[in-house]
DNA sequence: GAATAGATCCGC
DNA sequence: CGGATCTATTCA
Protein backbone atom coordinates (compact mmCIF):
# COMPACT_ATOMS: atom_id res chain seq x y z
CA UNK A 1 0.00 0.00 0.00
CA UNK A 2 1.25 3.27 -1.09
CA UNK A 3 0.94 6.26 0.68
CA UNK A 4 -0.84 9.17 -0.82
CA UNK A 5 1.59 11.91 -2.12
CA UNK A 6 1.73 15.39 -1.72
CA UNK A 7 0.14 15.80 -4.89
CA UNK A 8 -2.55 14.30 -3.60
CA UNK A 9 -3.25 17.19 -1.08
CA UNK A 10 -1.58 19.90 -2.80
CA UNK A 11 -4.73 20.64 -5.57
CA UNK A 12 -7.83 22.20 -5.09
CA UNK A 13 -9.51 21.70 -2.32
CA UNK A 14 -12.99 20.55 -3.37
CA UNK A 15 -11.65 18.35 -5.27
CA UNK A 16 -9.14 17.00 -2.57
CA UNK A 17 -12.29 16.37 -0.24
CA UNK A 18 -14.33 14.01 -3.08
CA UNK A 19 -10.87 12.22 -3.53
CA UNK A 20 -10.67 11.75 0.15
CA UNK A 21 -14.25 9.12 -0.03
CA UNK A 22 -12.78 5.69 0.16
CA UNK A 23 -9.51 6.74 1.03
CA UNK A 24 -7.75 4.78 4.56
CA UNK A 25 -6.08 6.60 7.50
CA UNK A 26 -3.55 4.87 8.81
CA UNK A 27 -3.25 6.04 12.79
CA UNK A 28 -0.18 4.19 14.81
CA UNK A 29 -2.04 0.34 13.47
CA UNK A 30 -5.49 1.76 13.45
CA UNK A 31 -7.54 2.20 10.27
CA UNK A 32 -10.22 4.48 9.14
CA UNK A 33 -11.98 4.06 5.75
CA UNK A 34 -13.41 7.45 5.02
CA UNK A 35 -17.16 8.28 4.07
CA UNK A 36 -17.87 11.50 4.81
CA UNK A 37 -15.86 15.09 4.14
CA UNK A 38 -15.80 18.66 4.50
CA UNK A 39 -13.77 21.30 2.45
CA UNK A 40 -13.16 24.53 4.41
CA UNK A 41 -11.51 26.79 1.44
CA UNK A 42 -9.26 29.84 2.02
CA UNK A 43 -10.11 33.49 4.06
CA UNK A 44 -13.39 34.25 1.73
CA UNK A 45 -14.73 31.31 3.31
CA UNK A 46 -16.66 32.66 6.84
CA UNK A 47 -17.09 28.88 7.91
CA UNK A 48 -13.30 28.43 7.71
CA UNK A 49 -10.93 29.13 10.52
CA UNK A 50 -8.75 30.79 8.54
CA UNK A 51 -11.27 33.45 6.93
CA UNK A 52 -10.28 36.12 10.47
CA UNK A 53 -6.37 35.98 8.63
CA UNK A 54 -3.15 34.41 9.78
CA UNK A 55 -3.52 33.55 13.72
CA UNK A 56 -1.46 30.87 15.73
CA UNK A 57 -4.49 28.44 15.52
CA UNK A 58 -4.51 28.83 11.96
CA UNK A 59 -1.12 29.03 10.69
CA UNK A 60 -0.92 25.30 9.65
CA UNK A 61 -3.45 25.90 7.36
CA UNK A 62 -1.26 28.34 5.60
CA UNK A 63 1.28 25.96 5.55
CA UNK A 64 2.00 23.18 3.04
CA UNK A 65 -0.57 20.83 1.94
CA UNK A 66 -0.67 17.13 3.23
CA UNK A 67 -0.19 17.81 6.93
CA UNK A 68 -2.51 17.47 10.12
CA UNK A 69 -4.81 20.11 11.73
CA UNK A 70 -6.24 19.06 15.10
CA UNK A 71 -8.62 21.78 17.12
CA UNK A 72 -10.29 20.92 20.03
CA UNK A 73 -14.26 22.45 19.67
CA UNK A 74 -16.72 22.90 22.06
CA UNK A 75 -13.82 22.27 25.01
CA UNK A 76 -14.97 18.26 24.73
CA UNK A 77 -14.11 16.55 20.97
CA UNK A 78 -11.18 17.01 18.51
CA UNK A 79 -12.05 17.43 14.96
CA UNK A 80 -9.72 16.05 12.18
CA UNK A 81 -8.86 18.13 8.99
CA UNK A 82 -5.85 17.95 6.54
CA UNK A 83 -4.39 20.74 4.77
CA UNK A 84 -4.95 21.16 1.22
CA UNK A 85 -3.44 23.79 -1.66
CA UNK A 86 -0.01 25.94 -1.98
CA UNK A 87 1.44 27.76 0.56
CA UNK A 88 0.05 31.01 1.83
CA UNK A 89 -3.71 29.48 0.58
CA UNK A 90 -5.65 28.11 3.93
CA UNK A 91 -7.60 25.66 2.92
CA UNK A 92 -8.25 22.64 4.63
CA UNK A 93 -10.39 19.48 4.38
CA UNK A 94 -12.36 18.21 7.50
CA UNK A 95 -12.98 14.07 7.96
CA UNK A 96 -16.41 14.08 9.53
CA UNK A 97 -16.71 10.29 9.63
CA UNK A 98 -15.94 6.78 8.16
CA UNK A 99 -16.05 3.40 8.52
CA UNK A 100 -13.39 0.77 10.56
CA UNK A 101 -12.37 -2.37 9.79
CA UNK A 102 -11.24 -3.57 12.76
CA UNK A 103 -14.07 -3.04 15.18
CA UNK A 104 -16.74 -3.00 12.64
CA UNK A 105 -18.24 -0.36 12.99
CA UNK A 106 -19.58 2.78 11.36
CA UNK A 107 -18.17 6.56 12.94
CA UNK A 108 -20.25 9.14 12.17
CA UNK A 109 -18.59 12.55 13.31
CA UNK A 110 -15.44 14.26 13.68
CA UNK A 111 -15.48 14.50 17.38
CA UNK A 112 -16.23 10.47 17.46
CA UNK A 113 -13.71 9.78 15.00
CA UNK A 114 -10.84 11.65 16.62
CA UNK A 115 -11.97 9.05 20.12
CA UNK A 116 -11.74 6.27 17.82
CA UNK A 117 -8.37 6.53 16.90
CA UNK A 118 -7.15 7.92 19.72
CA UNK A 119 -6.09 11.73 18.07
CA UNK A 120 -5.50 14.72 19.97
CA UNK A 121 -4.07 17.83 19.70
CA UNK A 122 -0.50 16.47 20.27
CA UNK A 123 -1.22 15.35 16.47
CA UNK A 124 -1.45 19.00 15.61
CA UNK A 125 0.66 19.77 12.63
CA UNK A 126 2.51 16.23 11.65
CA UNK A 127 3.22 16.03 8.03
CA UNK A 128 1.46 12.95 6.73
CA UNK A 129 3.27 12.49 3.56
CA UNK A 130 6.47 11.51 5.34
CA UNK A 131 5.33 10.08 8.39
CA UNK A 132 5.78 6.08 9.21
CA UNK A 133 2.46 6.07 12.00
CA UNK A 134 0.07 8.62 10.51
CA UNK A 135 -0.43 8.52 6.62
CA UNK A 136 -3.31 8.10 4.16
CA UNK A 137 -3.47 5.51 1.55
CA UNK A 138 -5.71 4.72 -1.41
CA UNK A 139 -8.60 2.31 -0.29
CA UNK A 140 -11.62 1.49 -2.21
CA UNK A 141 -12.77 2.52 -5.70
CA UNK A 142 -15.75 5.40 -5.01
CA UNK A 143 -17.96 5.62 -8.60
CA UNK A 144 -18.79 9.29 -8.92
CA UNK A 145 -22.42 8.33 -8.89
CA UNK A 146 -22.00 7.31 -5.52
CA UNK A 147 -20.92 10.54 -4.11
CA UNK A 148 -23.43 13.14 -2.56
CA UNK A 149 -22.81 16.48 -2.51
CA UNK A 150 -24.53 18.56 0.16
CA UNK A 151 -24.27 21.97 2.47
CA UNK A 152 -22.14 21.58 5.57
CA UNK A 153 -23.07 20.56 8.62
CA UNK A 154 -22.71 22.41 12.52
CA UNK A 155 -21.72 25.80 11.28
CA UNK A 156 -24.03 29.11 11.43
CA UNK A 157 -21.97 31.08 8.24
CA UNK A 158 -21.18 29.49 4.77
CA UNK A 159 -23.59 27.54 4.10
CA UNK A 160 -22.06 26.38 0.61
CA UNK A 161 -22.12 22.58 -1.10
CA UNK A 162 -18.95 21.31 0.61
CA UNK A 163 -19.85 18.17 2.30
CA UNK A 164 -19.03 14.82 0.48
CA UNK A 165 -19.90 11.29 1.22
CA UNK A 166 -20.85 8.11 0.26
C1' DG B 1 -8.77 40.54 32.23
C1' DA B 2 -13.70 39.28 31.07
C1' DA B 3 -17.03 37.88 27.66
C1' DT B 4 -18.56 35.07 23.94
C1' DA B 5 -19.11 32.06 20.11
C1' DG B 6 -17.73 27.80 18.38
C1' DA B 7 -16.50 22.81 11.86
C1' DT B 8 -19.84 18.56 18.68
C1' DC B 9 -21.88 14.78 21.22
C1' DC B 10 -24.84 12.76 24.73
C1' DG B 11 -28.56 12.35 27.72
C1' DC B 12 -33.08 13.77 29.21
C1' DC C 1 -33.39 20.79 23.81
C1' DG C 2 -29.80 21.89 27.09
C1' DG C 3 -25.39 20.77 29.39
C1' DA C 4 -20.55 19.74 29.31
C1' DT C 5 -16.27 22.40 29.22
C1' DC C 6 -11.94 24.58 26.68
C1' DT C 7 -9.85 27.76 23.40
C1' DA C 8 -9.13 31.59 20.35
C1' DT C 9 -10.56 35.89 19.54
C1' DT C 10 -12.70 40.31 20.65
C1' DC C 11 -13.73 43.97 23.67
C1' DA C 12 -13.11 47.03 27.66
Amino acid sequence: MNKLTLNFYNSATLQVAKNLLGKIIHFYGKKIIINETEAYIGQDDPACHAAKGLTARTEVMFGRAGVSYVYLIYGMHYCLNFVTEAENFPAAVLIRGGYCPITNQYINGPGRLCKHLGITKNHNKIDIVNNEHFFLTEGIIVLPEAIHQTSRIGISQGLGACRESI
